[in-house]
DNA sequence: ATATTCAAGGAAAACGTTTAACTCCCTTCA
DNA sequence: TGAAGGGAGTTAAACGTTTTCCTTGAATAT
């Protein structure tokens, strides 16, 4: 179809490999001859097709990112900045979205490999992570984890030490002056730590959570709202709520309006993430806010040194969340 | 590196042929033979390169997407659409993230041809839109337009009817009163097209927009809100102000709180898109809405309708905007 | 004048598939 | 008994590169 390099070759009257010098740069080419095999090339409008590329050389200069829902901003902020810090290193990212299921999860991973993608990086929507523990027992390809880590296993991470998370959510609130608080918490492990750090700042305070205030749930503002619209209504509602990410949050927010409640008078909310939608929110949403812009550079940069056989050690990156203050807590 | 298809050959003791007709399930293998081979496929797990199939066959099967900012929810949510409907007709996407920078886009376009991807869908951010334009002089690859369309070019595409949309807007707005607006303008051809309309429904009211209350500006919540306050501080201000996208439209919410002024008492503001912000904004925001996921549906059928060559004609799909009125408008 | 070195470029193998054409060999039928 | 037919599998070319030797011819050194 395409014109090849068969075709600039004839053109040029030189050899084929005279024309791969000349692309690549590699050898010792005169300067006729490069100018004239240069300008055929401009002429045609010639790229190497990299498909024949990289089935002759090491790589292939893609990496795959398997992430559950694009449409999600936490996620697109993720995937941003990993295709960004990519593109730097002259890698193109093959992005897939999971919608939560796991067995598009597992194909996507599988699709990946015959790709022949040079590495995945793995954002899992799952609270054990079928993909990556089923396809690290023989691992023929890098990997690397963002955002959730598997204490078990000896694999490149980045995330965020989310019991300290939860562990300044709680601090935050206590300051306040709350005692009685609710928390609506994502099925998945990461969420899982974030109470865990709570409960510690809680017992520390000599403080003890109302298990029946523990609402589990999909990460979503409808079913945020749906869970806080029970936690509000109970016979003693809590004054404050610690919700493990920004969309169950905001749904929050929304259910104590709804209940007319006042944010944060009646009752204060904290999220978890600090994406934009913390900021357009009203009132403004307090939260815990992930590094996500960096997360994804340095996961892309430990991937691709592995990759490329840099470093022998795997490492396991933890970044620190911080609390940002907003306008949706306030004193009890 | 990693098992190929010799391997399976050898150790089922069959010629590389009879291997790839198991994989491929095609030609005539008895059933004794297929099944050993499957065993040992299965025991080496087995995947076939596809950059090798993709250079003996006719498609890579991957398209590509070339989009401004995934980190964007309108845009997210077309990248998701684009991705779920490429995955059911069995393709893959590489996504590329422009950050509205016009080299990055140029870039990206040579590099997915290199690529060799089977297409190219691109939503521009610009206003003459450089990358088609200039590359659709030698197309050597099907290109589609998503969210934007170029007038002048023959080339499949998905888009709104913008007039429509602004004219949608502009007799909400007329219907509820309101005579003097003012207008928040992303500087890009659609949105001036959303003016047009706008401009038409005043014109069918005998109303005449003020010049000075049509501000341009990029699309950014911060820069909505900044242009937002210029027009609310102004002599005359507006009752009511149309914002070419949900984003310039939180900026303006944004603006009229901290200008002390109640949403819609005061001012009614209308946004476009329907993004998910539009629901979680207080008041929520009046909005046209975009059929994004249709959209993102549709612009990869008829791509890959064009690279399998089942259709001669370019096809323009002009999609009609729908009002979402929520609670940031209201009567003058 | 001959040997040595070096710059410039070419030949061919390798990467991992698919597929058209072909070869066997076993049935079937007249 | 021999021809025809068809099932099962093989051979080899093709896809478009990169890269490792080679070859050639000219310049330089002795």
């Amino acid at each position: 179809m395409g014109i090849n390099i068969f075709d600039i070759a004839k053109e040029a009257e030189v050899s084929i490999a005279t024309v791969s010098k000349v692309v690549n740069n590699t050898g010792r080419i005169s300067d006729k001859t490069r100018k004239k095999v240069l300008e055929i090339i401009e002429k045609h409008n010639y790229t190497p097709n990299s498909l024949a590329t990289a089935l002759t050389g090491k790589f292939s200069y893609t990496l795959g990112l398997i992430i559950p829902n694009l449409a999600n901003p936490f996620f697109g902020e993720i995937a941003k900045s990993v295709e960004d810090r990519a593109r730097e290193l002259g890698f193109s990212v093959m992005i897939c979205s999971t919608d939560y299921d796991a067995d598009r999860e597992a194909s996507y991973f599988t699709l990946l490999q015959k790709k022949r993608v040079d590495g995945v990086i793995i954002l899992s929507g799952f609270e054990d992570q079928q993909t990556i523990t089923r396809n690290l027992v023989k691992p023929n390809m890098p990997v690397a984890l963002i955002a959730r880590d598997i204490p078990t296993i000896s694999i490149n991470s980045v995330s965020i030490d989310d019991f300290v998370g939860g562990y300044e959510a709680a601090k935050h609130l206590i300051g306040l002056g709350h005692r009685r608080m609710g928390l609506i918490v994502e099925n998945i492990r990461c969420a899982k730590e974030r109470v865990r750090g709570f409960n510690q700042a809680l017992e520390e305070h000599d403080l003890q959570l109302d298990e029946s205030l523990v609402l589990l749930g999909e990460a979503t503002v409808p079913n945020g709202k749906k869970l806080a619209l029970q936690l509000l209504s109970g016979d003693e509602p809590p004054t404050a709520i610690f919700a493990t990410n920004d969309l169950l949050a905001i749904g929050t927010i929304q259910a104590a309006n709804e209940h007319g409640l006042k944010v944060p008078q009646d009752v204060s909310v904290i999220g978890f993430d600090n994406t934009m939608l913390a900021t357009i929110t009203d009132p403004p949403l307090t939260t815990i806010a992930q590094p996500m812009e960096q997360m994804g550079r340095q996961i892309v940069d430990l991937l691709v040194q592995e990759l490329k056989g840099d470093v022998t050690h795997k490492q396991r990156i933890v970044l620190l969340p911080e609390l940002v203050v907003r306008k949706s807590t306030g004193l009890r």
